[in-house]
DNA sequence: CAGTGGTCTAGACCACCGG
DNA sequence: CGGTGGTCTAGACCACTGT
């Protein structure tokens, strides 16, 4: 007998059942009382472990009923959204930033719209470029609310990226992201040397702070960028 | 002074405090015991409450030092990889499913290099079309090794496709996950209505299981596919 | 109604690592 | 060395929900 058995042996000795074909996808698995028992753990201890499968979508559970193996598995992925600094510098080139075009200006309406803006609401639109060995890398396309981050008009954004500015400046926010593939227009073909109409792998971001707006950033990738999970 | 705090409401007063800007990015919080004797709770209420917050990337967590406001947030996104019948249907869609080809042959090289097979590997080739109301809504190019699932060359993925084939049939597998942007090729555009060249969100999956290569899917989505975080 | 997961408590020991 | 996070235990109560 195994002595002082962690969550982490709880959740190997799972997967390993599952993985050899003992409890096949489908399976009601014994509850935490049983495995806690069979496997001379606290129930706390198979509790976490099951927790965690189930976070992974490994496990099914249900108040009352039980707990079953997922019948289908790969539900969630994490990804990592790296700075872009950190992302360039990870492959081992040389980062460098540069601010294309800064301007202030009422909200257009589809910003509005999609940010939910009250009219002529104040926002200021960066356009930024980085590099990768002065190889193109990201061209972020970045509307900041100045209703809501006003310090934000004050700053050039000449030398630091509006990520960096923002992450230092305004406390915690909660973010939605989505990702797409659109087709370059000109603006950004110019800026990340590419033919109109390629396609680019769009992040889109937007950033809010008790549920009122604060930045939508618009983060388009060069040719062959490719997006991987961690875990 | 509250009663009976859990550890959601340990996390929320945490958040508070980051989002109220009483502790900026960069602060040491206090330790594990201090904010247990403050709030009035156990320490393992604490403990997890900070453990999740350091596993969606709000903390920063290090033994013997403390406890730190993460300097950048938002390090980590979840992303849902759904079976694409569940995702066509919670449209309101009418899902179907369709073979389009299925070709058993020896591996080609570039997938040879890619799973790492040996020469002359038996592979299944299958393309598949997945529908939402009759419209292309996902082009799925699906490459099964059959000298690790060689039950799969009985299969005939005529009225089921081969994710769900594989889900029922091959215990559990860790899964690699790529997603890029690229341009539709003959195959591809034809299968989606799209015009040669148009933008295709791609997600490309490999499927291991100890290690050996189970499957290679590569996943591309109709025109204007979003992929977006939960969470 | 009773079984199941979900959570909290109080206490304990350990691994780690900075001073 | 001592403080910090990381984990395990044994027990308890509650919330939910299938039968």
């Amino acid at each position: 007998m195994a002595e002082a058995l962690g969550f982490r042996d709880v959740k190997a000795g799972i997967l390993d059942r599952i993985r050899g074909g003992d409890w096949p996808p489908g399976t009601r698995i014994p509850n935490e009382v049983e495995l806690a028992e069979t496997l001379g753990c606290a129930r706390a201890t198979v509790s976490r472990a099951m927790r965690e499968l189930a976070d992974d979508g490994v496990l099914d559970r249900r108040r009352r009923a039980g707990t079953w193996v997922a019948t289908s598995p790969v539900r969630q992925a994490r990804i990592e959204i790296p700075l872009v600094r950190a992302e360039v510098e990870a492959t081992g080139a040389r980062y460098r930033y540069a601010l294309v075009s800064r301007d202030r200006m009422a909200a257009p309406n589809w910003l509005r719209a999609r940010l939910g803006l009250p009219e002529g609401c104040p926002v200021l639109h960066l356009a930024c470029a980085h590099f990768a060995d002065d190889f193109p890398f990201q061209y972020e396309d970045r509307w900041i609310n100045l209703s809501a981050v006003s310090a934000a008009a004050r700053a050039d954004f000449a030398a630091e990226g509006p990520n960096e500015w923002l992450v230092a400046n305004v406390p915690l926010s909660e973010a939605e992201i989505a990702f797409s593939a659109v087709a370059a227009d000109a603006e950004v073909a110019a800026n990340l040397s590419l033919a109109p109409g390629e396609p680019v792998f769009l992040c889109e971001r937007t950033t809010r702070l008790d549920g009122e707006a604060i930045t939508l950033a618009r983060l388009h990738f060069g040719r062959g960028y490719r997006m991987t999970t961690v875990l």
